[in-house]
RNA sequence: CGCGGGGUGGAGCAGUUCGGUAGCUCGUCGGGCUCAUAACCCGAAGGUCGCAGGUUCGAAUCCUGCCCCCGCAA
């Protein structure tokens, strides 16, 4: 089938490459315009952009898609697929494509509808997420399910791991929808709209650590949060990313209950902080202008000890 | 010109203010102690101090230029 395929960050990539590998003709890559990025803004092109012509695909990087309905149906392409694209489609825009949109979308819809679907399912601490194709509607994510596939989120799962897993599922799945579209199977199944629960994109002032939450929680925002943006707290007057980590329970590790934040032991096994329930032993940290190091590293440059206090403001 | 931190044996850091023998912790290797150990004791190896130039009798340290890494913000 000739398809367009819009999308935009690494995670849009796999499902593309699976689509071409499945034999369909992509006319173009719709994707973001480049942006600055880093300290020195740096113009970026995004990864789907720098993938697409690596492999020779016209790229179409429009700031505001829906001005361009005209030149994608110029095309001649029936369908459109979408993965994390990050616009959202107009009606003139869904219109251009006779065999329909079809989105991958990395949750089991209808939970989970909106911008940052893998950190949510990770954060309310889900058991299991997936990916959905759903045929899109001018709502947000509210389109009807063609596809989805489960993937169990296991307890060292973060948001890079499980958005890898994820990605090459959403490949999977689009091939397996594009062909029983071609083979005209197509079954479409409503959402439950009672069901659904939206998330926003993610700001830095939501990976703020409170240790008066239980260690479990706080472990599910750290883990949520890897490799970007990162979950913190400040420590010592200035903030500290907190990276990998996992709850443990005191006795374990001989220690003794302390006020939510404090550091109960810092050596080669872990910087353990009192939870309101529990205790966090944190394996990686990065102070500011430092890099990511492992907790021995961390203790070791005697950057944390034990007696210190996490806390959510800087002083 | 968005703000800021940093580059010193394999790892994390101190030393730079005020130039004068390269230091700490960890790791590694060897030995010892121990029923045993990630514990403890003794010893050893390992560094062009990011790069280039300048000042100086002498530069990790002062001056100039450049490269690289990172936090915040976008």
């Amino acid at each position: 089938m000739k398809l367009i395929y819009a999308g935009a960050p690494a995670f849009s990539v796999p499902p593309l490459r699976a689509v071409l590998a499945a034999g369909h003709t992509v006319a173009a890559v719709v994707t973001q315009p480049d942006k600055p990025a880093g300290r020195k803004a740096v113009l970026t092109p995004t990864p789907l952009k720098t993938f697409a012509l690596e492999n020779g695909i016209p790229v179409l990087d429009f700031a505001r898609l829906r001005d361009h309905a005209a030149d994608l149906s110029a095309l001649g392409a029936p369908c459109m697929v979408t993965c994390a694209y990050g616009q959202i489609l107009t009606e003139e825009l869904l219109a251009a494509f006779p065999a329909g949109v079809y989105n991958v979308h990395a949750s089991l819809l209808p939970r989970w509808r909106g911008a940052s679907p893998i950190q949510h399912a990770i954060l309310a601490g889900d058991a299991e997420t997936g990916v959905t194709i759903m045929r899109t509607d001018v709502g947000l994510d509210t389109g009807d399910v063609l596809l989805a596939r489960s993937l169990p989120i296991g307890g060292e799962d973060t948001a890079a791991t499980l958005s890898e897993k994820l990605s090459r599922l959403g490949g999977e799945c689009i091939a397996e929808a594009l062909a029983l579209l071609e083979e005209g199977r197509a079954v479409f199944t409503k959402q439950d709209d009672s069901r659904a629960t939206l998330c926003k994109k993610i700001k830095k002032e939501d990976c703020l650590v409170d240790f008066s939450r239980p260690a479990k929680q706080i472990c599910d925002l750290i883990r949520a949060m890897d490799p970007a943006p990162l979950a913190y707290a400040y420590l010592r007057g200035g903030p500290v990313n907190l990276c990998a980590a996992a709850p443990c329970e005191g006795a374990a590790f001989g220690l003794e209950p302390a006020a939510p934040g404090t550091v109960v032991r810092a050596d080669k096994a872990g910087v353990f902080v009192a939870a309101g329930e529990g205790f966090v032993r944190v394996l990686e940290l990065q102070a500011a202008g430092g890099k990511r190091l492992r907790a021995a590293d961390f203790v070791n440059g005697r950057k944390a000890a034990a007696g210190d206090v996490f806390g959510g403001a800087a002083q």
